[in-house]
DNA sequence: TATTAGTAACTGAACAGTCAGTTATCAACA
DNA sequence: TGTTGATAACTGACTGTTCAGTTACTAATA
């Protein structure tokens, strides 16, 4: 029952999904407007035609994906904070490290890259993804780390910077990983980096008083 | 003698810049493949035509404004890092302070993201820019940090991690400026941001032993 | 044999790039 | 100083191509 094994299949439950994999793999590789419906729908294993049975047009294709790849990612991270009872510093790591393995390994990465780039071009889903996904994301953070601060484990920082300082070299990973990476003469070691991230950052909000 | 003053007139040596500032701004809102050459023209006061008169093709255009927006912010820092006797920890705040303003007022921030999002289509382009600029910025960045650790001022950690740590926030203001600022209630406070981003940092490198 | 997933040839619109023609400018001459 | 011919910057209508989306048909399933 796989996709190449024959040409001519129904699957009329199967075929969604795998055109949005072969979606994320397509856009992430060109962008929304360089990204072809044939290429598309060649990579799931389809023609151009059957996309049409299930997405209406190549915007709420690239929609659909947007939406259908964040939720998962995030519930996992917030069940995470919320169940742990420990110090702050020590669930900050947790939370980062997770998150850099995820950036490390996953095909999804690119997902955060594409939205940047189709600001312009769609900017409801700009507003969306900044207001649902975005928001979501910073708000755990900035209340963990708001959690140490009044503990007295961190310095009186503004959770809100740290939150989005905390984040930055994983997107900055994530950015080089789906842009750059080709180009390395030999894999640049992002979990190391991130590692010394995470203990300079720890460092720095315990230091002094 | 301004462009619009009049419909009709030859001025040879100031189109390029011109067409070039309009590319920008056209470029950083619709990504390459959703700009128009008609829209750049129109923007620069000239028609169409005119632009292929000062460049082959929309992807040289394209080329042109990347490689000449680069040069001139890295030579100054570059002449900033070689001058400056004193310890690595001011020069550093000196040196991401200057690049933080730069990305909070400067039309140019958009590149960083153009790139990115346009890597998957113009390899060569990403590979020059990997190779040329950030390889540049990095090199500096790592150097100057490397002469913190060597000197005893910083901890012994690795400089080209904290290179790309150090100017990783300074990255996602750049992206959170071009692609979600318009959806912000209040301007979020970047500068303020950077400034905590720096004395985290700093902190943390010089925190323990 | 009725239903419907899937096909592939087709259509129309958008747009990069072209080119024959137009007009500002300037040098040469009256 | 005014006229004119040569030059080249600039224009905008046109062309060919690419590609999103449609549709008339085909084949699998129930």
């Amino acid at each position: 029952m796989e996709a190449t094994q024959s040409r001519w299949h129904r699957r009329k439950d199967a075929r969604p999904a795998e055109i949005l994999e072969a979606a994320l793999t397509v856009f992430a590789e060109k962008g929304f407007a360089a990204a072809r419906m044939e290429d598309i729908s060649r990579r799931a294993g389809v023609t151009k035609g059957t996309i049409y049975l299930y997405f209406d047009s190549k915007e709420a294709l690239f929609k659909a994906l947007i939406r259908q790849s964040i939720s998962p990612a995030i519930a996992g991270a917030k069940e995470q904070v919320n169940n742990f009872r420990g110090p702050a510093g020590d669930l900050l790591r947790l939370v980062l490290t997770r998150i850099g393995h995820f950036i490390a390994t996953s095909d999804r990465v690119v997902l955060p890259k594409i939205i940047v780039a189709e600001a312009g071009n769609f900017p409801e889903l700009a507003r969306f993804y900044r207001n649902e996904i975005i928001a979501q994301g910073l708000g755990l953070l900035t209340g963990l780390i708001a959690r140490g601060v009044t503990s007295g484990e961190f310095r009186a920082v503004d959770p809100g910077h740290v939150a989005r300082i905390s984040i930055a070299p994983l997107l900055l990973a994530a950015f080089w990983r789906t842009s750059f990476a080709q180009f390395d003469d030999e894999p640049y070691d992002h979990a190391g980096m991130i590692e010394t991230h995470i203990d300079l950052l720890l460092a720095g909000l315990s230091a002094g008083g």
